[in-house]
DNA sequence: CTGAAAGCGCTTACAG
DNA sequence: CTGAAAGCGCTTACAG
């Protein structure tokens, strides 16, 4: 059916090998040769067969993504930035939603999905270190976000803590006392939540503000879950004059809850989130939050993974990498409230 | 280094054919010989190889989605649908990005992005049916949108002009006599825009209100357009009451530099968008917009794909397929206004 | 610099 | 119901 490298040979006169050397930028050909080659090539039409060349090569110049949901914007965003980077360097990226799934979290690092791609960008959400490192095999894996914190394995992140202290530091200069924090995960302390958390905590400790464990609302990480958590504060009569959502979305969700409740933002109460997401900035009141820095995150992440693939990377020590962090001060919760 | 069927087969003591056979749940197959084998898969934890199974059936069972943008709202949610109801059939969603550029369009179509996939499920924004049919190949194509409505293509769609004509007609009912649009394309009438302007320019016609071009602002669909689209519309000195959309992120843009400049809604202007993206029920005030029936045009696009790379669907015809449509009301342009 | 040959791991007619 | 053989279209040692 399609033209293959024996039709591309034989109308150039030369063996197979010569066309795939000329294919693969094989140094030490005579122009002459590879100029016949060329033009039968773009004669014939001819176009690489890539599921034979990765048969052959056991390369796909695919990478994996594995996150929870490429609808919730973060990920939307990152996605769209690891793809075009991937791009850039002659890679795609194929992508797994794992909808904190454990089960689809460990097929994705040794079933089919695995088989497909040369190296795997992992967000874990459920399955821990030892579990990877049981099931890993020998492609590489660049692990995206802090779930796990481990030297055995590459990882991309960002400043979860840091950033998190700065953005509290700033409610806090602002003259408020009583943070709520939407979105804590109790049960854990490695993941971004805790991290998160954690530089609030700090952040307050050096202020000399006392924690209140009553303005902690765990909860899942979508939209709708920072309105119900808001909603719960105040039928619950707790008293705040600020919200922390640990990412946008909890708090544009909790800033929608407020306002139709009345409360207005961010004069009685200062709204915050973390992520800067698109949309941040054009909420009503403009969203206060942090910038992650996502395109470096983007960058960094699929250089390591195809660095390693390569192997240009020396292998036994395990890179961990943090992007730097801008706080992104807008109306929710100016520098002067 | 892997396991392969030779082991499976040597293991189990049967040629490859009945691996094979077992493999691809052919029907006779006696039950003894076929527990032989599955017990030798279990053992040797044996899993196929894709990529050989690909190179020697010409199917991949993976699906391509072309469209300009993964992070924007709509087709993030988009995406994240097909690539669910993909793989309950057990398909894999490829995605590229065509950043609205006509080369990468035309790359997709029948460059390594074609070979990689079964078929393709395509939003063409830039280049023309003619194009597209001249390249197509043989392999099955779904276009997505409407930006071309041509009797060789299946296409998946929603009713953008009956929706706009309602949305219209429900701001029409609040009172509202001077609708601004922002987000037309004049070069366009078959695409979204034209189709939703129509649809709107029905309304109007219909309850009798003179269709006046100084409202209707053409730009891009992103969210910033939106915002400068109606600071435009305020400093040139253009009276409106409401304000539809285009698309949602275009009204939630608009929305925002609405409220910045003090203007109230929905009191003194409405807004009003079209997608119902996530984000809508959350804004505030809260989004009235069209849903256009996502989860359907998501389920049936792929399952009218797949049938065709199956062969169960008739060839020859073209399907057109019209997902249905409902008004959300929210706060931005409720009822009685 | 170039050629002839083997083989990646499957599926698919073809026999029986 | 099952087997032996060919071949999908490449890349990769191995020669020369």
């Amino acid at each position: 059916m399609a033209v293959t490298m024996n039709d591309v040979a034989r109308a150039a006169g030369v063996s197979l090998k010569t066309v795939s050397n000329v294919l693969n930028d094989y140094e030490f050909i005579r122009p002459a040769t590879k100029k016949r080659v060329q033009d039968a090539i773009a004669e014939l039409g001819y176009e690489a067969n890539l599921t034979a060349r990765s048969l052959r090569s056991g390369k796909t110049r695919m990478l994996g993504l594995v996150l929870s949901d490429l609808s919730a914007p973060y990920y939307a965003e990152l996605a769209s930035r690891l793809m075009k980077a991937a791009s850039r360097r002659g890679y795609r990226v194929l992508v797994e939603q794992s909808d904190a799934a454990g089960e689809v979290e460990l097929n994705a690092l040794q079933g089919p999905f695995r088989q497909l791609t040369d190296g795997l960008l992992f967000t874990p959400l459920v399955i821990d270190a030892d579990t990877i490192a049981a099931r890993l095999g020998k492609k590489p894996l660049v692990l995206l976000g802090e779930h796990i914190l481990d030297p055995r394995f590459d990882l991309v992140t960002m400043k979860n803590g840091e950033a998190a202290a700065a953005l509290t530091a700033h409610l806090l200069a602002g003259g408020r006392r009583r943070i709520a924090v939407i979105g804590a995960h109790p049960d854990e302390s490695a993941g971004s939540a805790g991290l998160r958390l954690n530089g609030y905590r700090k952040a307050l400790d050096e202020a000399g503000v006392p924690f209140d464990p009553a303005l902690i609302a765990p909860c899942d990480w979508r939209r709708d879950n920072g309105a119900a958590a808001v909603a719960g504060l105040l039928d619950g009569g707790v008293e705040f004059d600020a919200v922390f959502g640990l990412n946008d979305v909890l708090a544009l969700g909790a800033m929608h809850e407020l306002l139709i409740r009345g409360v207005h933002v961010p004069r009685d109460v200062a709204v915050a989130g973390f992520d800067d997401i698109d949309e941040a900035r054009f909420a009503s009141p403009s969203l206060t939050t942090v910038s992650p820095g996502m395109e470096e995150i983007a960058e960094r992440s699929i250089g390591l993974l195809i660095d390693r693939i390569e192997g240009r990377e020396a292998e036994g020590q395990a890179a961990h990498i943090e992007a730097g962090f801008q706080l992104e001060v807008r109306e929710s919760a100016p520098q002067v409230s």
